[in-house]
DNA sequence: ATAGTACACGAACATTTGTGCGATGTCAAG
DNA sequence: CTTGACATCGCACAAATGTTCGTGTACTAT
């Protein structure tokens, strides 16, 4: 399962209520979702709706207005892809008040998504519907690269500990699905169904997650190029006492 | 301004509206909130809903099913006392100044007022937050909830890379005189003039400046306790790559 | 006393908003 | 060609939900 296995339809949808949610602090409703995305009816939204929740992408609450939280421990995941255009995907929404307000400021909003394990993968990511905790918000300055796609994740374990990356820290990540030699990257392993936070080697077709732990508890990766996927590549890091 | 000088149904209002929206993940209808804080009337509710947004401590979308969002920022300014029954946050804070003068966007902005060494002198810290070099702007859960102005600092130096602060990191600090042993803190050194970033210990009436190094050109600073000032303790790290 | 203000109540009202259902189009399998 | 799962559309409906308004009470200032 891939985000880009979604129908555009469910990709759009899926974007928007995390745009939606982020600058509003409360989920659309199935109108304003048709509205934004191009369905005339609201029936074919809650069909759509219903296939996301199917596949545990969002959660519903039946007959409450509004009633619907995005899962994105798990949205994070399947690589939800960021809009290629604005970078930030929260001005990916076109016709919002939420586009207005962020085109004038030259800010990064990026969503906390989930947990990543830096140690002894963990196979599914324990998830709870959209966290209202995670969303932190830099200025341009802050970031020297080419803003786009960034989204943050939250370390667990202790793999990285040499890297300066602890547990408990916050690693923003940009998203893409290459990276070079010697990047930290976030890595979904194909098989093991998990996602885990390695230095990136490559020798031949073969790719190496390399902790940066001394310990031998902690040792590298070692899979065919095409069992692992790139998720993303860490930019920043931050740690909260 | 403070939380006690709302009404108690302000308050309660307030406490549920945090306590449902953190377990159901969207914001409470007027209905909702009537029940659980005992108040038979629609129109009471909006009237108080309309008194809070007054006071900023809320945003509201008119004509909106759960169109309100709490201000986090000032809550914590004003001091919210938040419900021992609902689990979270159980600790009583008084609120103080924080900067929060946009209000309706609930964030922190924080400003980068320099460098800091872990190693040289630099400039005092002043107190009014004047010709940043630019500024982080972090939200809500980003941070456990502020008690004192937060400002941000660039590192210079090495002393504290074992505890995984690098050169060039930024710290964010909240103001405060006082520490705990084991807090990193600014702190001013009298007589030397310089302010560094350190471990705290204190030993008898007097402070210890611990490093984070083991390389002995690293030593500890120690002072006597009138001769230290704290200017603020290391809350957050952020580092760009 | 009188007027004014803040707060509260309840009921009627007007939207907003989720749900249900029949009809249509597509496409691949039988 | 027929069948049937998918996905879509439009529309009607009912429930959920914000708004308005007339009324009442208590307290304050004039």
């Amino acid at each position: 399962m891939h985000f880009s296995d979604l129908s555009m339809r469910q990709q759009k949808i899926l974007r928007f209520i995390l745009a939606f949610t982020t600058s509003h602090h409360y989920p659309p409703t199935i109108r304003e979702i048709g509205d934004e995305v191009g369905i005339s009816s609201t029936s074919v939204v809650n069909y759509n709706l219903s296939k996301l929740e199917d596949f545990e992408l969002i959660s519903r609450d039946r007959e409450v207005s509004r009633g619907l939280s995005l899962n994105l421990p798990r949205l994070a995941e399947i690589g939800l892809a960021f809009d290629e255009a604005n970078g930030n995907y929260a001005s990916a929404m076109d016709g919002l008040a939420a586009s207005a307000e962020n085109a004038r400021s030259h800010r990064f909003r990026i969503p906390v998504l989930g947990k990543i394990a830096a140690g002894q993968p963990i196979p599914v990511i324990p998830s709870e519907p959209y966290d209202p905790e995670g969303w932190i918000e830099l200025t341009e300055g802050m970031l020297s690269l080419p803003t786009g796609r960034l989204f943050a994740l939250r370390v667990q374990g202790n793999s990285m500990i040499d890297a300066s990356v602890l547990n408990g820290d916050i690693v923003i990540l940009q998203q893409q699905e290459t990276a070079n030699n010697g990047d930290m990257v976030a890595a979904w392993i194909e098989g093991d169904e998990e996602t885990t936070l390695k230095y990136l080697r490559r020798e031949g077709d073969m790719v190496h997650l390399m902790p940066a732990n001394p310990n031998p508890e902690y040792q590298p990766i070692v899979r065919p190029a095409d069992k692992v996927r790139i998720n993303g590549k860490v930019v920043s890091v931050i740690r909260m006492l």
